[in-house]
DNA sequence: ACTCTTGTTAAAAC
DNA sequence: GGTTTTAACAAGAG
């Protein structure tokens, strides 16, 4: 499941590996991981990628050609696989999470991007919930204004999160999750935040006391900004764009640990439905 | 065969 | 009428 990490580590690295490279064409393999009222490959062929930026979710490439961008979201499962010119990668190989993947592209393939110096970017998507749409930039600017402030940046404030949950009947976990309010957050890092506040993600979001949401806001500032470092999580479905899983799965608390003894109070970590959402927490130590 | 998995959104319920 | 919850989407794992 990428969140606001895996897809900053996406960022950076499309950042580095196609910034400047132009795109020679486009195979669509799967109508609907585009905008199928709109001629994507027709459009993007030819055109140079200029900027990678990323808010929340989202990702926006904005190509040489005036007004016209991709905006793309991996959803649950999307994975975009770059592939050098000369690199016979077996990508993905050599960790338990990820299996090692057969050659690019495969059957999960939806979108082929081939650049003029041969190499490739790949969007693959198992479950067709991501998709890489062409946007005009006032189109990117709507989704933008939909999305609210990022944890890791100084948009958000204790303030904000006060008067975000103030009130709020809905539980502590669906409050976090809304990206109208809070852009990045999704079901792993709503959970160790949780955790790292000492909070359970069922509370009512408008009982936490000061004290609790000033720890609920370091904490999902910390978590994100712990998890871009130790290069995002792999759970199930995330890989970089080499292919390569992310190490803060063993760093994580809660999360898939249900069963487990808390590193914090040695308690059994339980799991829950909480939002709907798979929920996981330590019943010794989070209130 | 049946349940469970999740990010987002639109519809339904409150 | 604003807020909150649920269903739907897809396809695979167990």
């Amino acid at each position: 499941m990428p969140e606001l990490p895996e897809v900053e580590m996406v960022r950076r690295q499309l950042t580095d590996k196609i910034i400047g490279k132009q795109i020679a064409s486009v195979e669509v393999c799967d109508w609907k991981s585009v905008d199928h009222n709109r001629n994507f490959a027709t459009e993007v062929a030819g055109r140079k990628i200029v900027e990678i930026e990323r808010v929340g979710k989202y990702l926006f490439l904005t190509l040489d050609q005036n007004n016209l961008y991709i905006a793309g979201h991996l959803k649950m499962t999307g994975r975009l696989i770059y592939q050098g010119m000369n690199d016979p990668i077996q990508y993905g190989g050599g960790h338990a999470l990820s299996k090692p993947q057969p050659e690019q592209p495969h059957k999960h393939t939806r979108i082929i991007f081939t650049f003029t110096d041969g190499s490739h970017l790949y969007f693959n998507d198992m479950r067709k919930f991501g998709y890489m749409k062409l946007a005009t930039a006032a189109e990117v600017e709507d989704q933008k204004q939909a999305l609210g402030p990022e944890p890791i940046t100084d948009l958000y404030s204790k303030e904000y999160l006060d008067k975000l949950l103030a009130d709020r009947k809905t539980s502590v976990k669906a409050a976090l999750l809304k990206q109208s309010d809070i852009a990045g957050l999704g079901n792993i890092y709503v959970d160790e935040a949780c955790w790292r506040a000492k909070i359970r993600p069922d509370r009512i979001a408008g009982n936490l006391t000061p004290k609790e949401i000033k720890h609920l806001y370091t904490a999902t500032r910390t978590v994100l900004e712990d998890a871009i470092n130790f290069g995002g999580t792999t759970f199930r479905d995330y890989v970089d764009t080499n292919g390569e899983h992310g190490n803060f799965t063993d760093e994580l608390a809660v999360f898939g640990r249900q069963g487990e003894a808390c590193r914090r109070c040695e308690a059994i970590i339980e799991k829950t439905r909480v939002a709907g959402r798979g929920t996981h927490f330590c019943p010794g130590c989070q209130v």
